[in-house]
DNA sequence: GTCTATAGGTGGATAGAC
DNA sequence: GTCTATCCACCTATAGAC
């Protein structure tokens, strides 16, 4: 049941780095939770940091493969895509993750701030850098104007964003208590696509300060 | 020497949160790297959580003062106040901060997606409510057609966006070397402002999805 | 207020039997 | 591949002298 453990033992770390974060997360903590003895995650992943980085792996990749299809289709067509379409290429895949692994891509928007120590393994193995390269090639034709690192900026602004949907915010409860409720997960994802889209056409105000760096 | 003491313990605690994470960071760390010895902690801040709460509000509370003020000034002007106004109120004090606090800023940041059990306490004796309804009383004078429940998770994007302008992404180096040049912090805050006002002013292409719930 | 010493517990990782 | 037992470094918090 080698095959079995394995997988036990990455659903525990999975749930449980989710919701106490990976330091407060302890090996025992982990191998009990996956009904395994206390020696299973350095035999199977070596150390507790190999265990996390085998978390991001087993669901970054089908999600980037995802996203990556989707771009690839909208590259292909004659015309140029609309700027919903590349937003909801990469994003409807996420929303999918997270309804199907909420705890997963919470975590996941969590180790997207954490310090830098830890940000290195997440992207390990995970076709990330052809997701960037299939971003760089669409987003461009429906954003003739906007200059590569305004469009990269951008980006990442989505992407804090929707670590946001998926996290929930501290404010939300504490600060307004019954008036705001959760959104279901395919509202939130029209929401953003409608947010992202307008901001990455806004026009910017401050062309002229531009550094020299900012190239393309 | 008391008050010196306290300050250095505050010091030394953000710096390192910031650097290697909360849990990561020790109270013996801490005192270390303070000059203090290993029970100054426990004595000035109760436990090594009191001693986060001390850090985060510590900034926090003159940081939304100052947002608060501002949004004050607009409220209190007759003509109805630009967005771009409004959304500088709230991001211009945040960006003061992390230019001279840029070790709190990530730690807030991070702690802003953190697993719940720590969210809970950064915005104790921060006057956050307060800023709530500032911008609850602000915002819906700029943008009379939106409904509450899209500016609450909108204002939440930008706040998600915010992030990612500070802590930069893990991205950043490791899948554009060179190619994209992190942008000084003015540059940042007005690239923030333009993306932000136009994903607030965009208009839902899905209101009637919109839940019961969602009201006003 | 500051310090040393230490209690009392948990951490990741491994050795070696099965 | 699985398990037990164990190493030892490290943790937070406190007691009690100064």
């Amino acid at each position: 049941m080698a095959q079995d453990t394995r997988e036990q033992l990455l659903d525990a770390a999975e749930r449980l780095f989710s919701e106490r974060g990976v330091r407060a997360s302890s090996v025992r903590d982990i191998t009990r939770s996956a009904g395994a003895n206390t020696a299973a995650v350095n035999y199977h992943f070596g150390s507790k940091l190999g265990l996390l980085q085998a978390v991001c792996a087993r669901r970054l990749k089908p999600l980037n493969a995802e996203r990556i299809a989707g771009l690839v289709l909208l590259a292909e067509a004659p015309e140029t895509p609309r700027l919903e379409c590349i937003l909801r290429a990469f994003l409807q895949p996420a929303f999918t993750m997270f309804r199907e692994h909420p705890e997963f891509m919470r975590l996941f928007a969590a180790l997207h701030v954490a310090p830098d120590n830890m940000r290195s393994l997440v992207y390990r193995n995970t076709d990330s850098e052809q997701l960037v390269r299939m971003l760089r090639k669409t987003l461009p034709r429906a954003l003739p104007e906007a200059s590569a690192q305004e469009l990269f900026w951008r980006v990442h602004f989505i992407v804090g964003a929707m670590s946001i949907a998926f996290t929930g915010s501290p404010d939300i409860g504490l600060l307004s208590a019954g008036e705001v409720a959760r959104d279901s997960d395919p509202v939130m994802l029209e929401r953003l696509i409608d947010f992202g889209a307008a901001g990455l056409s806004a026009i910017p105000a401050f062309e002229a300060l531009a550094l020299p760096g900012d190239s393309r």
